[in-house]
DNA sequence: CGGCTCCGTGTGATTTTATAACGTTACAGA
DNA sequence: TCTGTAACGTTATAAAATCACACGGAGCCG
């Protein structure tokens, strides 16, 4: 019922990690895609909409909601707080996006139609933040909840760490 | 360093899950098992911190940080948020409580001493927590992380889902 | 077309969560 | 005892998130 099989063709950009890559085409692309999978899915992307996930993935990094705000008023939209956070809230609700909840901030999705069971890498000295996968759900923590009763609907994973390029500095 | 071999030995509360439990005895355990963690780390049990560890204890579910402050206020301690916000800072730091950051709530600790990679079962409709063990980092996201050079410090997971009792509810 | 409803948007106001800054007190070690 | 540091209490402010309400356009039905 969520999605058919919409965006599942996904961008060239390299999907995991703190390398650069194809940033135009990594953008055209999974804008692109969000089109294709709302106008599949019955859902509107509304230009503020539309905006906000273009700035999440130029920035390319995790945004705050204020942040976030800040650039849609700069490019004409409402300036109050709940025109940000409807907006992401949308996109992750469609999977476009993700929250990182111990930043409080939020990343465009770098697997945008993929299976989905995202997890973040947070480097504690720059802020960057990498979207990699985690079974985590089928894994001793599925055991666990299974053996507790729990229903597990939703697995948020973030671990806390150096990126590559701040472990060379922090080494040096 | 940060621990010598200190409060190895835990409460007798069944240590995780939602089942009920010798609660008297689980507060006065687990608030020795800190004191004397303290006591053998040069750390300050102070009379807030001590205040602020039996709250958690005695409420047995995440609380967040101002109902932890109206809670010390009571007991006579100081009214502003930073009594409430430096008390469970140290209580997360020495590993007698956890934060749930989707919940921007603190819990107590249900293994005191233990080796510590702590996961978190949230309930979607009661907004119970319970506190179980999960290897993450040493599964696919460890694998993940070492292959895009990330040094992983810290790893947190929480499971959003329904707890047996609401769960139950739900099939009905 | 006209009227209806739903959904999305814009705005003002407020609530909730968290930190900054600063003076005072209490404690451990020299 | 002296001295440096850590903890505490307070005022003030910042940051994050939500509430409530009005307006307007898209789709639907007659």
């Amino acid at each position: 019922m969520t999605s058919g099989n919409p965006a599942a063709n996904h961008p060239p950009c390299e999907p995991v990690g703190f390398e650069t890559h194809d940033h135009a085409g990594c953008i055209s692309a999974a804008v692109a895609a969000a089109e294709t999978h709302c106008a599949g899915n019955g859902l509107r992307f509304t230009p503020v909409r539309r905006k906000a996930l273009e700035i999440l993935l130029q920035e390319h990094r995790a945004l705050g909601a204020y942040e976030m705000l800040d650039r849609l008023r700069d490019a004409g939209f409402g300036s109050q707080p709940p025109v940000a956070y409807r907006a992401l809230e949308f996109l992750v609700a469609n999977g476009f996006a993700h929250k990182i909840e111990r930043l409080n901030a939020f990343i465009a999705c770098a697997h945008p139609g993929a299976s989905h069971s995202p997890a973040f890498l947070i480097c504690t000295a720059c802020s960057s933040v990498a979207e990699t996968q985690s079974a985590a759900a089928r894994g001793s923590l599925g055991d666990a909840a299974r053996a507790a009763g729990f229903r597990i609907e939703r697995t948020m994973v973030e671990a806390e760490g150096l990126c590559p390029a701040c472990a060379g500095k922090a080494d040096a």
